[in-house]
RNA sequence: GGUGGGGUGGCAGAGUGGUCGAAUGCACCGGUCUUGAAAACCGGCAGUGGGCUUGUCCUACUCGUGGGUUCGAAUCCCACCCCCACCGCCA
């Protein structure tokens, strides 16, 4: 949720934003709803106040007319019924506010959830990937001597994946990891997880089935609804989460810390859904674009301070460094453009795999700043030294994704003879496997 | 799933129609006292929105949430959410 009082300050600020992000959202019938909004509510308070006026003088006069006698009680029995007649009168029209109030609210909060964050200043200018800056590459791009094999060649041939038989029972962009190939998947997400811990991070259990609060409040709601899955038998109803950052963030949601309590660091694996609505014949090969995984997210909450947001952004980027690069697998970092900023971030690093079978480099990881855009909407908050209460700073970042980053690893680390080579960093949560052989 | 009890400030806990945004205690902050600390005492201590005369200002809303009754609701009525206890089922 963006300030609505900043919105008011700038407008076109926020219409600028709107156009680099290419989100729909009628600026200016948020300036004349919330212009006759205002307007109507201040008409109302006035009436109200007067309302409550009188009703306090009613009851000064209740005990006194309980106490009185004779001609003094018929006074001032008298006198309360006229008394009562403004209250009535005044109620009438308070109603009518009141409802035109309401018809005005609704509109209004639903374009407010629309509106999206203005990009940090830093942020490359662009439209699409295309448009995304190169920051860094580490490690040297794998050349073959043999003719390798993509993962779901080694992963077939290798028992470690059936892709097959996950289509026959869920359909298009399912699987299963069988044997090896799913003690892999977990040997990558425990690595990533006692990393993260080790920098701090508490390890967390989350939900993954949320209510829509904490959907709307992290911003995948209202405009990434479709690409939510959603159980509709329940009342009310529950939605499967996209990534674990929803339920870490959503976790102190109408909360108000203690700024001692800052920074907030939370890690959590869980299991991501998610429907990729609209991205049919998209990336259609293998574990790369797929319904469910799993994923070791971090995150950050923070003071409401620009320069410490930015710190942990690069904090929480370097983590994830740190684990490929433990992985000895190469990839670069990229400052993504305007145009492929979410709606509430500021500024976005993803980390790019190089994955052999698609010849480049590929998404693996995404560090994203929200400065105080999902602590507004979830309503967390702290207090300052001053005893100020202020909006957190949120930030989050993958850890490791799987069996995605099984792409990179199976095909890097294939041998001519069709095994797999372990990674050191790999072998203890292998149980000491070095290899996976035919 | 069934039955019963209950949701009040950071926490505990009073309040069952009338200046109640709410007693009291704890916690917290400031002060007095003290060489210092503790104790004691004094004072402060919710959030959000609107207005303009931007003030130690006015005002509205908030006692789980949303409606209703009433001149007036924490208090009465309805619906929903949640928690607790017991029973049933169960990894």
């Amino acid at each position: 949720m963006i300030d609505l009082s900043q919105l008011r300050d700038n407008p076109e600020r926020f219409r600028d934003a709107a156009a680099a992000k290419r989100i729909n959202v009628d600026i200016d019938q948020i300036l004349k709803l919330d212009a006759e909004h205002r307007k109507l509510l201040t008409e109302q308070q006035q009436i109200t106040a007067e309302k409550n006026m009188v009703g306090r003088q009613i009851g000064q006069l209740a005990p006194q007319l309980k106490n009185a006698v004779g001609d003094e009680k018929l006074e001032l029995q008298q006198k309360m019924k006229q008394m009562q007649q403004r209250p009535t009168q005044l109620k009438q029209r308070e109603q009518e506010l009141s409802k035109l109030i309401g018809g005005i609210e609704s509109p209004l909060n639903d374009l407010l959830l629309h509106v999206p964050q203005p990009p940090d200043q830093t942020v490359p200018v662009g439209a699409d990937d295309s448009d995304n800056v190169e920051l860094r590459k580490w490690g040297e791009v794998r050349k073959f001597d043999f003719e390798p094999k993509d993962h779901v060649r080694l992963g077939r041939d290798l028992g470690m994946i059936d892709i097959e038989r996950g289509v026959k029972l869920s359909g298009t962009r399912s699987y299963f990891l069988t044997g090896r190939g799913a003690l892999l998947h977990q040997a990558v997400l425990r690595l990533a997880f006692d990393r993260i811990c080790g920098h701090g991070f508490k390890p967390m259990t989350p939900p993954v089935m949320v209510r829509q609060p904490a959907l709307v409040g992290t911003g995948y709601f209202p405009l990434g609804r479709d690409q939510t899955y959603a159980m509709t038998n329940e009342d009310p109803e529950l939605f499967l989460v996209g990534t674990a950052e929803v339920p870490l963030m959503s976790y102190h949601m109408d909360e108000i810390l203690d700024e001692t309590d800052l920074p907030r660091r939370y890690v959590a694996q869980s299991s991501c859904f998610r429907r990729e609505a609209g991205t049919y014949g998209k990336d259609t090969h293998g574990l790369y674009r797929i319904h469910q995984f799993d994923k070791v997210e971090q995150v950050v909450l923070c003071k409401n301070d620009i320069i410490e947001s930015k710190g942990w952004h690069e904090k929480i980027l370097s983590y994830a460094e740190q684990l490929l690069q433990e992985l000895k697998l190469p990839y670069r970092v990229v400052d993504v453009c305007t145009g492929e900023l979410g709606q509430g971030q500021v500024a976005k690093f993803d980390i790019e795999t190089w994955m052999p079978s698609r010849e480049s480099y590929g998404e693996t990881h995404s560090a994203s700043r929200f400065y105080d855009f999902q602590a507004r909407r979830l309503n967390v908050r702290y207090r300052d030294g001053q005893g100020k209460v202020q909006f957190c700073h949120s930030l989050n970042n993958t850890v490791i994704a799987s069996p995605r980053i099984l792409i990179p690893l199976m095909e890097l680390y294939q041998n001519p003879d069709g095994s797999i080579c372990i990674p050191k960093a790999l072998t203890p949560y292998m149980n000491g496997m070095e290899k996976i052989d035919p």
